[in-house]
DNA sequence: TTTAGACTCTCTACTAAGGGGAAGGTAAAG
DNA sequence: CTTTACCTTCCCCTTAGTAGAGAGTCTAAA
């Protein structure tokens, strides 16, 4: 199957799935005369699978882990569930980060006016040495 | 002031207080014979300014729109409100976008037994066909 | 059979925001 | 005078691709 088929029936790009290879984590069978990438079966249920998971927001490397995980059928499904709790650990500290961002940007847009006059406690914040925590 | 101290007047690396420079943002007087760096107490208020707009998340071209309005006497307060506001904004949809992640990595890893068993509703999801909404 | 258009290939450069380290000049202290 | 600390520019590396150039290939219609 021919590169775009491939990349329409996995939801990615032609560019993306022609990235997949030159990185090593999905290599087609390339006609040596043509060069020319043909895409089995096998293949575009990888790349299905990366896409899945790269949505999912797993890492390049994550999903190398993941994809050798799924060709191996002797894994347990322990490594896959501890990767999993890390990355949802990992999303959690950065909904907490933004969270906590929000809160503060929020706390000094309402306390600026907000007119045509020039000053502004979001600037000052800014310019302050020690800035507002 | 040298770079090193310049650097950490701001809670900034030397690099990064380097790089503001090649890309135009703070540039302090450069010794012609020496090529050393030279920043005044100016330059100090901008490299915190921006330090502290960066820690915010502002972009580093938002940061630039902002330290004009910081250097701006005719500023209005108005034009830093409502990049703060749409800052915050871009802010909550990734806070959406995140928890919409975490909630359903947690329902797939709730789904797995995680033993050694090879079976793995994770990875079952992430190369369905039509991967979980 | 030729040719136009669609598809593919490789290669390079670019993105954001710096980090790491090399090679070489300068300043301050012993 | 020498050692050490600091400074400079330069180039490569990072993530996960994206954009485009120039050239080769495949297919369908004229």
């Amino acid at each position: 199957m021919n590169i775009s088929k491939a990349a329409t029936q996995a939801g990615l790009t032609v560019k993306t799935v022609r990235y997949y290879d030159t990185i090593g984590m999905v290599c087609p069978y390339q006609n040596p005369q043509t060069g020319y990438r043909d895409y089995s079966e096998r293949d575009i249920a990888k790349l299905q699978f990366v896409g899945s998971a790269r949505r999912f927001n797993f890492s390049i490397k994550e999903c190398r882990e993941l994809l050798s995980l799924y060709e191996d059928e002797n894994r347990s499904s322990e490594t896959v569930k501890a990767l999993t709790l890390q990355k949802i650990s990992d999303i959690e500290d950065r909904l907490t980060e933004l969270t906590r961002l929000r809160d503060k940007l929020a706390h000094l847009a309402s306390a600026c006016h907000g007119d045509s006059r020039p000053d502004c406690p979001i600037l000052d914040a800014f310019s302050a040495k020690n800035p507002p925590s």
